[in-house]
DNA sequence: CCTCGCGCTTACCATCTGGTAAGGAGCCGC
DNA sequence: GCGGCTCCTTACCAGATGGTAAGCGCGAGG
């Protein structure tokens, strides 16, 4: 096969870690073989090798990829939406669309929690617990001031917010499926995502806080890329 | 192989297809072999063979058998849920308690959603839309007698409940092991699915419709086997 | 100009996979 | 008693899979 010289300048190892990233979500590790990778991005099955020195290492590499792309990136997220409290009704809105805008990894994640439960747990029990439990203070906070339920239990609340959001978009066109077109044209998908952050803000905030929190509506909706 | 006198007469076909679907939901579809399943029936592989066409048939067997006590069990369920509004609340916990006592069928539906989304998007707008449709009719009137919150978008709801009940129950093992246990000794997993509760509560009831239906407590906590 | 090493190739291999062929043990109706 | 049927066995197979061996092209450094 003769190298396109182009091509060859990106970085070939995150090429195929994109490519291995896409294939795992859709087909899962069992049913994607080297071979579909290796043909995926145009090299063959040895080349995939040659860079992950086992199946099992191209695995831990897209998943290490993802932790740390997303360990990079929700903190900021989740810390400017708490940062006032005006702004964290907005949370699910923000993380509905940072994982939105990634099904694949959202897939990933919920397939390493399906085939891997144990490692996936120490996973959970140490890189997100602390941000599981910042998170959590806020709510606790927003408690003593009457502004969240009282009968909420943060953790376990925050820890629901974060499975929606990824359980959510995974299977998500899958399940707006069985949705109408909305009133106004409205997509199932819309409709899907709409209700979704309704429901999480709705089981948080307290009627008198809710409706404050929904009139200053007009809210930057950046487009995240 | 002297076969088992004892065993042979319980039918092999429904041990088969029990434990194909354990399998499939532990380690998916492509993570199990023929192989494995003969091992823990305690038979060889053709024998699987000889009661399922193929691979391909078990699975598509072992689904079938799944929906089936779905749609045998699922709506007497959710009719006796909606067929009085006051018990209408405790349709989570019903819901919750159903794929709590078969975690295995949860699994494997999550998989099949991620793994088959065409398949099981069929499957969504043909066998579950109808009951979809009729429980969001149940939440519609609840909105017009001010019980239910008039934002709402009753049909999302519901899905969105549903999808939460299997997601939830499928990662709940490794979900849970994120939050300590609660402050009278209860488990994480109880406090997890206490949590899940009160949020879909929360975020369909009014609050002097909440308060109200939380008071007659009380009711008989059937123990599903 | 040479060679050294990186990144990739082709050729190959042991193992495993889903599936087939053929036959044997027990049981039923005759 | 016996053919035939059901359920299951052992023996086997072609293809795919993860991984290895060895070598080739080519750019960098001397």
């Amino acid at each position: 096969m003769v190298p396109a010289r182009l091509a060859e300048l990106v970085d070939m190892r995150q090429r195929m870690l994109a490519v291995a990233t896409r294939l795992f979500a859709a087909h899962g590790f069992d049913g994607t073989t080297l071979q579909d990778v290796a043909d995926a991005v145009g090299v063959s099955k040895p080349a995939v090798i040659h860079h992950f020195a086992s199946k099992e290492a191209l695995r831990a590499a897209a998943l290490d990829a993802l932790l740390d792309h997303w360990k990079q990136t929700l903190p900021r997220l989740l810390l400017a939406a708490t940062a006032t409290d005006d702004r964290f009704d907005s949370l699910i809105g923000e993380l509905l669309r940072f994982f939105s805008s990634e099904p694949d990894r959202a897939r990933l994640v919920l397939r390493e929690l399906l085939d891997r439960p144990y490692e996936m747990g120490r996973v959970m029990g140490g890189a997100v617990r602390p941000w599981l439990a910042a998170i959590a203070a806020y709510v606790e906070r927003g408690q003593e001031r009457g502004r969240h339920h009282a009968d909420a239990d943060p953790e376990a609340y925050v820890l629901h917010v974060l499975s929606f959001a990824i359980a959510a978009i995974a299977s998500r066109d899958v399940l707006a499926g069985a949705l109408d077109r909305g009133p106004r044209g409205e997509s199932p998908e819309a409709r899907y995502e709409r209700e979704l952050v309704r429901m999480t803000r709705a089981s948080l905030f307290t009627p008198a806080e809710r409706t404050r929190a929904a009139r200053p509506a007009r809210r930057k909706t950046r487009r995240r890329r």
